[in-house]
This record gives structure tokens, sequence and C-alpha cells, in this order.
DNA sequence: TTGAAAGCGGTACCAA
DNA sequence: TTGGTACCGCTTTCAA
């Protein structure tokens, strides 16, 4: 039961570490070390349960194969899906993947950065609070592998994964047009990350296409950690407002829920009264009354992509950035219908 | 940007390895290093970038300061809520998180531990698959500090905790025995799953302590792969069966999701002609129509206990073991209503 | 075909 | 107050 060692093995067999090391490692034939020797090693190391101590060997190598993963909160089922896909793929190559969440504080991130390039992870994924610019430049300026996903920074040239924001955004006005809505709202959290900010573009760009003007009080950022409360007093404004909204577009999926409860709260009918669209989704989603339209993100393969492009840059750290936008899907239910 | 290492800060500085690492670890003054020394070292540290290798720390100290999480699902919000909460307060104690999801599968949840080991965590937190009895049971014997969450063997005495699984599904079933429910079924997963026997035992000891009787097919569990698919099935022959249900308790919330999406679409009116109680909860369970009664599991609690728990054997590793029981909260909404 | 030894980047004990 | 050195467990080069 106590830790045995490739020198505890080289001793009890009479051999040398360099041999045992080798015959374990599975390069015993390349180095011609005699078939005898060899089942000798791995009977004895099986018997003795040996394992071997991965510190050691990362110390050794260099490759201490662990991944970083930061994301603002590994609850929200967005990244926690996406962390599922990394953990699965990474472990598929032989990595292990540390998360930590940064609670989009950009001091906290900033922290688990270095605390995980202490940690000897060969490589990084970041949902990035984008107010780290500094720390990002770092990392590209030594060449460290890593990639983005999510929230990139425009000014910084790296690797990332993130979806068509602008676009997914204007599938969702356009929808509610589609269904004869003129006075759409918008209801976002506060500006600085990319994707939110994109998303807001969409909206805007779209509703400048179709020739709808955007009213004093369509457009609200609600704050990262007070969004419930500060919900009920912008949805009362929105709907009792002289130029009142009949379609609301919501940027993420828990507003939309936050949304739609107050919604409820105050009576309004959804969609006859307002329609409504989230950008991103819920599980229950199909169930809630009425049934949510929303905008998906392909989250499996933004795990994918990145996990891919991150370990394409551990083989060969010249590789040129890759930078990928990746489609929305779209699902239609009640929450827009006319009716 | 190149990697400085405690030699080259000692070369740089004249000075030994030794005098260097201690000033650095903040031992400096117990050592009694001269405070003109200590500033060289600490001013060329920055200036230089130095970052310790927590490898080559962790091999010489022993410590890794890494905690392994192998939970079923880490994209399962319940799993997710508690790793939030068992990374953020490990980070508090300077530790990080290895995570992995073992996607219920025995033998992935063995590699998983076994790969942990090898990279030296110092603990381990697990949401078992209750497949590993031998693998549990030898971490036990190497007295190696671990915590069980959620699912726990019987069997075997270690560190865990747990729900009151069988006690929140009794307050279900006696909420809708309340709302004059007589005929009640229960829709649950195959068994194994300590969790998820409890929750049938409590099913089952409620209904009998009621007098109420449990008809054949009233009891059901679908597969976890493919109870989406088993679903229509199940639910069409309890409310067609001779016997037909009145109320169903629901063990799992994705259970729950699906279970009410084959109720609205055979047009079941819920609660009316099947009340609907679920046993742990989704985001938008209120916001759902009807909205869902659930039974509430203290996740929060799960994972600040399980660190709490694991941190303590870290320190006095002869410490008794602790087995901890949670009480569930219950939120009444109207899937289970009278009306 | 196998072994000896250096080194990865730290820590820590014993001397000086 | 500081330095020398062994050691943590493994890899790898060079000799034998």
């Amino acid at each position: 039961m106590k830790k045995v060692s490739i020198k505890d093995i080289a001793e009890g067999l009479g051999l040398s570490k360099s041999t045992v090391s080798l015959v374990l490692n599975g390069r015993g034939d390349e180095k011609r070390i005699s078939a005898d020797t060899q089942e000798r090693v791995i009977k004895y190391a099986k018997e003795q349960h040996y394992k071997p101590n991965q510190l050691a060997r990362g110390l050794s190598t260099g490759k201490s194969e662990m991944l970083g993963l930061i994301i603002p909160n590994i609850s929200d089922s967005f990244y926690a899906r996406i962390a599922r896909r990394i953990e699965r793929k990474a472990r598929h190559h032989g990595y292990n993947v540390i998360f930590s969440s940064s609670s989009e504080s950009a001091d906290r991130e900033k922290e688990l950065i270095y605390s995980m390039l202490d940690r000897q992870v060969e490589g990084l994924i970041i949902a990035s609070t984008q107010k780290n610019q500094e720390e990002i430049g770092q990392l590209k300026k030594m060449k460290f592998p890593f990639v983005l996903i999510d929230r990139h920074y425009p000014e910084i040239d790296t690797n990332y994964v993130v979806v068509d924001n602008a676009g997914g955004i204007a599938r969702a006005v356009e929808e509610l047009i589609r269904v004869a809505r003129k006075r759409i709202g918008f209801i976002s959290i506060e500006p600085g990350l990319e994707a939110i900010h994109q998303r807001l573009v969409g909206y805007r760009e779209t509703m400048k296409i179709f020739g709808l003007p955007v009213e004093e009080g369509f457009v609200k950022e609600l704050s990262y950690e007070n969004y419930e409360t500060e919900m009920p007093e912008v949805i009362q404004t929105m709907v009792e407002a002289p130029v009142s909204v009949d379609g609301i577009v919501f940027a993420t999926h828990y507003l939309t829920a936050s949304g739609l409860r107050e919604l409820k709260g105050l009576n309004i009918h959804v969609p006859r009264q307002v329609a409504i669209i989230s950008f991103d989704q819920m599980n229950a989603f199909d169930l809630v009354e009425p049934p949510i339209t929303a905008v998906l993100q392909p989250v499996d393969e933004i795990g994918d992509r990145a996990v891919d492009i991150l370990l394409k840059n551990l083989q060969e750290p010249d590789i040129p950035i890759e930078q990928v936008t990746l489609e929305t899907d779209f699902v239609c239910r009640k929450s827009c219908c006319a009716g």
C-alpha cells in the first residue's frame, strides 16, 4: 500500500532505474531490452502496484499533461456544457483539466491565469472577462499556447472560438419583425464584453435595416450581479412607456428567465402583448409557458474546436493563429408567435 | 520571458539556492536572513518575473495542493453547482481542483481515480457510480483522504455528504396525498445508486404509511442513457392503465422535464388529471406551465461540507469519519395543486 | 543489453 | 546569517 517508486523496482530486481523506466514507458523494444527483463519488470511493477508519479514525470519532461480552463462560472449551464466537452476531449488525448471560475472578476481571472501557469499547465482555455488585456498580451508574447472562447479581445490577435453573436441576434430581431412587431426592445447586461457588445450591434443594425426606430428606453443594460433586482423596473418601464414595446430580445438565457418572470407578474401576455426571444437556451425552455423561442449556441462545437486548436498548438508551437466564428442555430416556439 | 528558476536568482545574486528559497517563501525572518539580502532577493525575483514551479515544489514537499473532483456529469446543473462551490472553497484554501466526468461509467470512474492519484492530488471528492466498491475500499485502506458526495457505499464506512433522499421523497408523496391524490406513481432511473434507491424507499414507505396501494406499473425505472426514448411509453401506460395514476413523483429533475413533456404531448392536464412533483430542481421550473413543485437539494452546503471535511482530513489524517446527511427543502407550486 | 549519472526546480537539514 | 548538499521520482544521454 505504500508508494512504490521506480527506484524500489530497480533495487528489488537488481536492475537500474533507467532500465526500469524504459521498460515501463514501452520503450523497451526500441532500446533492445531483453524480453526476459521486460517481463520481469512489468510483472514486478504490477505486483507492487507501481504507479508513476506524474509530478515527477512532469518536472522531468517539462510536460505536465494538464490543461487549464478559466470560465466565469461553471454553474452557468452554457459554460458547464462547454466544460464537459473540453474535459472529455482533453482526457482522450491524455490531458487532465484544472478549472476555475473567475466570477467575472478581472483580478480573480488574472490570479487564476498565473496560478495555472505556476502549476505548469501546458495550455489554457479562457472565457475571459476581457479586462486583462495586459495578461493576455503577455501570454501571447511568451508564446504560451492558449485559446479564448466565447469572448475575445478585438485588439489582440489570438486564437479564439466564438459564435456569430450579431448574426444570432439579427435572426431573432428579424423573426419578431416577421410576426409584425415594430417596437422591439433589447435587454442585455452591462457592456464590456465583446460577445455582449456584438449582440447589441446585431440588434441596432437589424432595426436600422428594417427602418425601425430604436426609441428612448428600448435598450437596457443591467448589471451582472444585480440584474434580478433591476429587472422589474426595466420591464415595467418598457411596457408602460409612452411608446411601449411589443417585442423583446433578451441577450442571455438568465435574462430571459428573469424577464419572463416579471412579464408574468405584471400579467402581460406573451406573446400577444409582448413577444420575446432569448439568445441562448435553458433546459426547460420548451416547457415554459409560453415555450420560448431561442437562438442556440453550438456549445459542443465550441468546446471541441477550442481543444483541437490548443492541442495543435501544443504539437506545433508556431502554427498560425486560428479564429473561429461559429454560426448559431434557431428554434422557433410560441413566445414569438403572431397569436 | 524565459523561465527563471531559483538557481538563476541565486547565481545572479551570488547567493545560494537555499537562501533564495527561504526568502521567497517568507521564511526569511524566521531564519534571520538579513533585511538587506531579503530585499535584494525579492527585488531581483520581481524584476526577473520569477514564478515558482509548482510541480517541482510539489515533488519536493510531497504536497501537490491539488484536489480531484469526480462527478458523473459536469453539465448536469446539480453537479455543476456543487462543483462551483467546491472549486471556490478549495481555491480559498490554496488548492486547485482537477475535475473529470465519469458519465456514470464504473470503468471510467476507476480510471479517473487512479489517474488523479498518479497526479498526486491530495484528496478526492467523488460522486460515485457506486460500482467501484473495490477501489473505494482501496482508498480507504491506504488512508487516502476522500469524501463521497450525493452517493455513498452503504457497505463501506467512509466520509460522505448526502441528502435525506427518502425524507425528501416522503415530503413529496405526502404533499400529493394532501391534495387528495391516491394513485401515485413513481418514475425513477435504474437502481444501483444508493441515492436513487433511497428515493424509492421513501416512496414505498410513505405509500404504506398512508395505506395507499402501489399498483402494478406504479413504479418505473428507466435507463440512464435512454430515459427520453423510454418516457413516452411509460407515461402512456401509467395514465392509461386500468388503474391510472392521478399523481407522479419524479426522482430527478431531468425525468421531470421529460415526463412533463410527454404529459403535455398527450394533452393530460397537470395538475388536474395528474399532479406532479420533482425531486431536485431546474432553473426555469417556476416558469414552466404549470410551475413545478420540487424538492430542493442544498447544493451549496453539499459542496461546502465536502471540502470542509476533506481539508480537515488533510491536516489531521486520523480524524474520525464524518457522515453528513442534509435535509432537503421543498417549494410548492401549481403542479401539485388541488385544482 | 544494461547501468551510471546528471538534471528538472524546488525544499530542508546540517555546517560553517 | 548564509552555503553546501542530499533528495523528491522520473527521464535521458552517454558509457560500458
